[in-house]
DNA sequence: CAACAAATTAAACAAACGTTTAATTTAAAC
DNA sequence: GTTTAAATTAAACGTTTGTTTAATTTGTTG
């Protein structure tokens, strides 16, 4: 299946792990390899270097990312339907690869490593792509408005969940959150309805 | 007026520069005391170490972000008018404090350092008990609806700058903003409407 | 079982880290 | 001009960092 052995995945997920909680400079080969139960030089007799641990990393988990949309946009849905399942989607995935997402967020923004995020560039654009199809299907039915800047909803949806998770603490606070369970559940059902209410109301042609 | 002389602000300006391109673990305070100009032992000296710089920094930031909103607020305009503002604002405010944003947005996150965020949760909360009161009142006048989770619309609004912010990139790329200028003239412009059309259509009484 | 490569280890490496020291310069007060 | 405190410096401190070495164990093949 994976091109990884054992021990190799263990090591990928501890990375992952440390990546995401303490940053890539924060997070140190010796508490990875602590995490993963490996020696330290393991890391680099595998992986190569720190830094290339973290590029396996990102390919590892971007390239198992792909082509979900795909199914969506050919079911046979309304519009408003396919945006209905198209959020539940994005919310799941990043439910799925939360670290990943940590990573990435920080990895983008930091000047210091420009490494190779082609792969992570592409997935975007390929759904970007397939986002846009499901959009102008709506526009041709009469379903949704047409003064719309289609690359932006993608990132008011993302934006809101990723916002909403980084500001956990915040939101745990003034919503009475108390529990992990709590939390989460919050996202599933009321933040995703929210999201959906929001994008329905962008999207939905008055006359 | 300030608390701190110009040695110190110096010092305050680089790491709040290298803390946010390079994270505060990835910026060292060799390169901060070379960015600043001084001595390395300047920063221990004035500070006492790299984590209560950090925390200097903060602290010094947020005290300077307070009570721009009550202005709004307290202003004679419609509640459509002054979410405008507010998003305006929002806006504003994001693009003069992109460096604390984005070393906040790492530090909330992160489970290394625990640091006292209290300052920066208190002028959270007071901006959203001020939004609020506008989306109440609006409510009142019957111009908003009134099934809003209003805790939820912030969110949304500053997750898409920063999602945009943080994917600069991919963003520059697909919608071929080839200068510095031509992407900052797109987050005042055609981002800032976007924002403004989704919440206008997300807040509108449709009876 | 001998032979070989792959996997695994403890130890050592140089470099960079945050911080402290002790000496010197600068500035202010009397 | 002397005294006293603050500011500034180069150097050294002990750790921790990522990485490599060289030796040993493990597993596989003939």
């Amino acid at each position: 299946m994976s091109e990884f052995n054992d021990k190799q995945v263990d090591i990928l997920l501890a990375a992952e792990q440390l990546f995401a909680e303490e940053g890539f400079d924060g997070a140190s080969i010796r508490t990875i390899a602590k995490l993963a139960h490996v020696n330290i030089a393991m890391i680099s007799y595998y992986f190569g270097s720190k830094e290339k641990l973290l590029e396996a990393l990102i390919i590892h988990r971007t390239s198992s990312m792909k082509m979900q949309l795909e199914n969506i946009s050919r079911e046979d849905l309304s519009p408003f339907e396919k945006v209905d399942r198209l959020i539940d989607l994005y919310i799941w995935r990043i439910n799925e690869n939360k670290c990943m997402y940590q990573i990435m967020h920080f990895e983008l923004t930091t000047k210091k490593r420009i490494l190779n995020m082609e792969s992570f560039m592409e997935i975007k654009k390929s759904n970007a792509e397939i986002f846009r199809r499901i959009i102008e299907e709506g526009q041709q039915k009469g379903d949704f408005r047409k003064d719309l800047t289609i690359e932006l909803i993608p990132p008011t949806i993302l934006g809101t969940i990723v916002h909403f998770r980084s500001n956990r603490l915040y939101f745990e606070k003034i919503l009475g959150l108390d529990t992990e369970e709590a939390y989460e559940s919050y996202i599933t059902n009321e933040l995703t309805l929210h999201i959906k209410q929001t994008i329905k109301a962008l999207l939905a042609n008055e006359n």
